[in-house]
DNA sequence: TTAGGGTTAG
């Protein structure tokens, strides 16, 4: 099935090629206008001592090096130059990303008496704020107003930015609402844009909408940013169709076009969900609008295609894109690598890492997360331990992904006490454990047998976010009930609805099969019924899970009336429940006539299954 | 000078 969808989508996707190679052409002949264009453009443009003097100081300064040469130049010189000038140097630091450079750059400036205006500020302050120094950031908003400059919407739209970039929304919402309610300064379609991102962020999409709507009665016109950022929200929370309807909305009602970025979201979200033949529907439509796939369309379908291990498709996704002058990049090689390392194809992966030095480019902690992962996954953790060594020595600083991925494949080769170990580093690297980590651990820790040490780490982590985790609550239970601790199970269950936490189908399946290890096939039952009713389907595992349970428990009745409605439902049996009912039947304890029914219920891989 | 998209872990 997976298959035929993936070559449906290949060759829709091959039959524009023939677009793709027509508009290459056009484009060709469009850059050689464009290039004329330049060029008397720039002789204009030397004509005006304002623009050239802007373009001669990002043309002189190429690296850090080159600036830093010209800040010390431009101290000697007597008198000093205007402030105009440092404020350019101090922007061509900060688009280099050196934002620390930058920040003690504006330090200096403001030592050596330059009285530095509005301007300046701003950039100092995005820098504190790209640093994670959003405080630092405030505190230069104080200062503006000691010094008398009156802050423009600029600086707080950074300051806003800064609080959001750091995760602290609460304060951002506050912010803005001050900014908004006591005229402080009046926001612009930059600062709503600002804030339904944050609120996109922390997944409240209602509120992000609502906040569209109030733009539109403030006569704040939302724009293709304001639209995307909620369009590609949706996207992320599977809610496609919603984000469909806006992107109509968008273009439909309020005539607002689409660029590039807004087609890659949606691009991206259908990929996401295998809606393959729609993907390319909207590739099309992209092409119809004369909008160019960029690097990042290219890289989705790569990764689209690397996810389903048709590497041979992502390959020809690539050659296309490098038809179209788009540069494949170190992302583009990092899901053909991870599609590499999914197939267990370590030595192509390497291969791959090999070859993007001749491609100019390098490896980053993304490409050693994918190898750490896939030698993990082989338990080979000695070549895991190698890899991670490697990525150091290389310069390259682990993340909390390096460091869980570490975690998990110490804890699968059974060395508990290395893994304690990695912990500690990880903390003495200054990194702090999110919840997938400390689900990692606890998954560990159950997994080699220490229940008491696991949930001792569980209530040690506080009332915060952390242990709040309905999947992390699942790993607790699900441990609980691999160590035999049946009763632990249910109090940690019955936690949830004290915590106001959602059970998922995860939840109620453990639940449901520790009902069946103790030998409670009932409450299994009426957990199950009760999951229907909270509006949580049982899967085919809840199913099989259940149905295992009766068998165990020799309720043949409830079995014989479980397959009757997985058959109406369309579920599916697996390997283990079909070869223990096999054995019911070939025992006398299940009637022979149960046969068809079952035979229905096997999924046609099982039959071709040669274990079976 | 400020805003939106693509890669990793349970």
């Amino acid at each position: 099935m997976m298959i035929s969808r993936t070559n449906l989508a290949l060759h829709t996707f091959i039959k524009f090629r023939g677009n793709f190679i027509t508009n290459s052409f056009l484009l060709h002949r469009f850059s050689s206008f464009q290039l004329g264009l330049q060029f008397r453009c720039t002789q204009i443009a030397s004509l005006h001592s304002n623009v050239s003097s802007n373009r001669s100081m990002s043309e002189k300064v190429r690296n850090l090096d080159d600036a830093l040469n010209l800040f010390d130049e431009m101290t000697q010189r007597r008198p000093l130059p205007s402030v105009v000038k440092f404020t350019q140097l101090l922007n061509v630091v900060t688009k280099m990303k050196h934002f620390t450079c930058s920040v003690n750059l504006f330090k200096q400036v403001c030592a050596l008496g330059v009285a530095v205006n509005n301007y300046t500020m701003s950039i100092a302050i995005n820098c504190c704020c790209r640093l994670h120094r959003t405080n630092d950031g405030f505190a230069l908003l104080g200062s503006c107003f000691r010094r008398a400059i009156a802050p423009n919407v600029v600086i707080f739209n950074a300051l806003l930015d800064g609080l959001i970039f750091e995760d602290r929304i609460v304060e951002a919402e506050k912010f803005f609402k001050k900014l908004s309610n006591q005229k402080v300064c009046e926001p612009n379609v930059v600062t709503y844009n600002i804030m339904i991102k944050g609120l996109c962020k922390f997944g409240n999409n209602v509120t992000a909408v609502a906040l569209l709507r109030l733009m539109e009665q403030k006569d704040c016109k939302p724009n293709v940013v304001t639209y995307t950022t909620i369009i590609d929200s949706l996207c992320k929370d599977k809610m496609i169709d919603d984000a469909f309807k806006l992107f109509k909305e968008m273009v439909f009602e309020k005539g607002v076009l689409p660029n590039v970025i807004s087609y890659n979201s949606l691009i991206c979200g259908l990929c996401k969900l295998g809606r393959w033949e729609e993907a390319s529907k909207v590739l099309k439509e992209m092409e119809v609008e004369n909008i160019s796939p960029d690097v990042c369309t290219f890289n989705v379908l790569v990764n689209a295609f690397c996810k389903e291990g048709k590497i041979e498709e992502a390959e020809d996704v690539i050659n296309i894109m490098v038809e179209r002058g788009r540069v494949p990049n170190i992302v583009t090689y990092n899901s053909l690598i991870d599609g590499y390392c999914l197939r267990g194809e370590m030595i192509k992966a390497r291969a791959t890492i090999d070859s993007l030095r001749l491609r100019g480019l390098n490896p980053d902690v993304f490409t050693y997360n994918s190898l750490l992962n896939a030698y993990c996954k082989n338990l080979d953790i000695e070549k895991a331990m190698q890899m991670f060594h490697e990525m150091t020595e290389k310069g390259l600083k682990p993340n909390v992904v390096t460091y869980s991925t570490m975690l998990q494949g110490l804890f699968r080769v059974r060395c508990s006490a290395d893994a304690r170990k990695l912990f500690d580093e990880m903390h003495a690297q200054g990194l702090v454990p999110d919840e997938y980590t400390y689900g990692i651990i606890l998954q560990g820790l159950c997994n080699n047998l220490q229940l008491e040490e696991a949930i001792s780490l569980f209530r040690l982590m506080g009332n915060g976010k952390l242990n709040s985790n309905i999947v992390v609550y699942t790993i607790l239970i699900d441990g609980a009930r691999k160590c035999g601790k049946y009763d632990i199970a249910r109090n940690l269950f019955h936690e949830l609805n004290d915590k106001g936490l959602q059970p998922n189908v995860h939840t109620y399946t453990v639940m449901i099969s520790v009902f069946c290890l103790d030998g409670k096939p009932q409450d299994a039952k009426h957990l199950f019924v009760r999951m229907e009713e909270s509006g949580c389907p049982p899967n085919n595992v809840t199913y099989c899970v259940l149905l295992q349970g009766y068998l165990k428990k020799k309720h043949y009745d409830d079995v014989e009336m479980l397959l009757q409605e997985m058959h109406g439902r369309g579920h599916s049996l697996d390997a283990s429940s079909v070869s223990l009912l096999i054995d019911g039947i070939a025992s006398g304890s299940l009637d022979r006539r149960m046969l068809k029914l079952i035979g229905k219920l096997v999924p046609k891989e099982l039959l071709e299954d040669p274990s079976l």
